[in-house]
DNA sequence: GTTGACTCTCACGTTACGTCATACTCTATA
DNA sequence: TATAGAGTATGACGTAACGTGAGAGTCAAC
């Protein structure tokens, strides 16, 4: 799909999709020889994500952290969003109240005290918001991961095969001298990108095996290598 | 009631109600000698109208206009909202039906067509921005009434005078001296504050019969002085 | 009489696009 | 096959609705 097609089919402007694709948040799957960007199912479906999240008061940016995040999952996102639209449901029956209310109080019928005449009118925090940040993190949960993507692909590619070493390991004992260079080798790679103590080290490797969005994107590599990981890591801590 | 206790009871910023000020949406009843903005009953009245059009996507400006109208009438304001209110909770219905279609769709349980996954999402037009309008006009229809409140007090008690006058008249015959010196008042007034021809002139009038928001606030100073007007404008135009 | 919480007015920054301007691409038809 | 008309691309500046300090005054309370 072309870019007004998508536009008339979703309501957004071409210029809104332009947009998206410049900061990178719906880049198009494919562009066309003369520089036309062609729309996949796959962008329909990230595209009326973003367009959801939007319309519950994100701004773009933690849009794109959310759609980014390695433990971002897709039916996760769309049950939160029920969630979300229930509660928004049940707001709009409380405004309805609240103006019910103030046209009868309008009316002299009744008094409402000001507190009563903004009841369901505060959209200033959204809890959802949180409980986002909760799901798919954010600052200190994906900070290295987040870190590795702006040093780009080799940096990545680094990060991958230290997991892949480590992953081959995993059966064999934390505090082994090969294990104890390859946890090193994690050790010098996470001081490339951030800063990390010893003690944070360790502490890290508690939150490999405490924080679920750790543990699933770890186990990827391997069943099991979150839990090696903290051991092996909690292991080089203290011996150095 | 002071800005902070304004922002914690209605959920908006401090420097949003400034913003508000600024802008002249919402400019609070009384001011301190220190210049502090102090609140009245009747100014929170008027944030919950903001906020609400401002939910339901209007822009300030527009707001704005719609506060100012002359014909704008608070419960009609309510009404409309509720209306709104009803229209959005629906919608959020089909949003959640989408959203479970989704669901189902990507546990691979059914397919959807790419219409289908934006039922709902679609916000691009309000259609109840073209009702507002309808209701409390604009451009066109206000443009006398806007034109004198730019040119301030004098010229609105001008105004006033000649409605007060005519008003008196009204049972008079519109054909007459007296009526007609009245009625070229009333064209000299209007040239003052914009550009009218005779012939404008004679269709103004009949606007002031053919729409209701007209008649209304011409009749707030006597009973059929918008027919009235019109007669004795028509009569003056043809014989000018 | 000095905090501490609140307020004021600049004034520049930011987000999420809107709105041209200018130029290329691609069918559809004369 | 030339050419119009609809669509698209890339700048680049404009706009709306505040956010975010900076610097300074206000005020009740201890």
């Amino acid at each position: 799909m072309r870019v007004k097609e998508v536009a008339d089919l979703t309501g957004v402007s071409v210029r809104t999709l332009h947009h998206y694709d410049e900061i990178g948040l719906l880049v198009p799957d494919n562009v066309t020889e003369a520089g036309y960007r062609v729309y996949s199912d796959e962008n329909l479906t990230t595209l009326q994500q973003i367009l959801f999240f939007r319309e519950v008061g994100f701004p773009l940016k933690k849009i794109k952290e959310l759609l980014d995040s390695p433990s971002f999952n897709r039916l996760e996102a769309f049950e939160l969003q029920r969630d979300m639209l229930m509660a928004k449901r049940k707001q709009l029956g409380t405004m309805i109240e609240t103006i019910d209310k103030t046209l009868r109080s309008e009316r002299g019928e009744m008094t409402m005290t000001n507190e009563e005449k903004f009841k369901g009118f505060d959209f200033s925090s959204n809890p959802y918001e949180q409980e986002a940040r909760d799901r798919w993190g954010d600052e200190e949960v994906d900070k290295a991961n987040k870190n590795v993507a702006k040093f780009g692909k080799e940096t990545q590619e680094d990060m991958n095969r230290i997991y892949y070493n480590l992953a081959e390991l995993r059966h064999t004992d934390p505090a082994s001298a090969e294990a104890q260079v390859a946890i090193g080798e994690w050790y010098t790679f996470l001081n490339k990108i951030g800063d990390y103590s010893l003690e944070a080290f360790a502490g890290l490797g508690e939150m490999y095996v405490a924080d679920e969005r750790f543990t699933k994107n770890i186990d990827k590599f391997g069943d099991g290598l979150a839990v090696y990981m903290r051991d092996a890591m909690k292991i080089f801590a203290d011996r150095n």
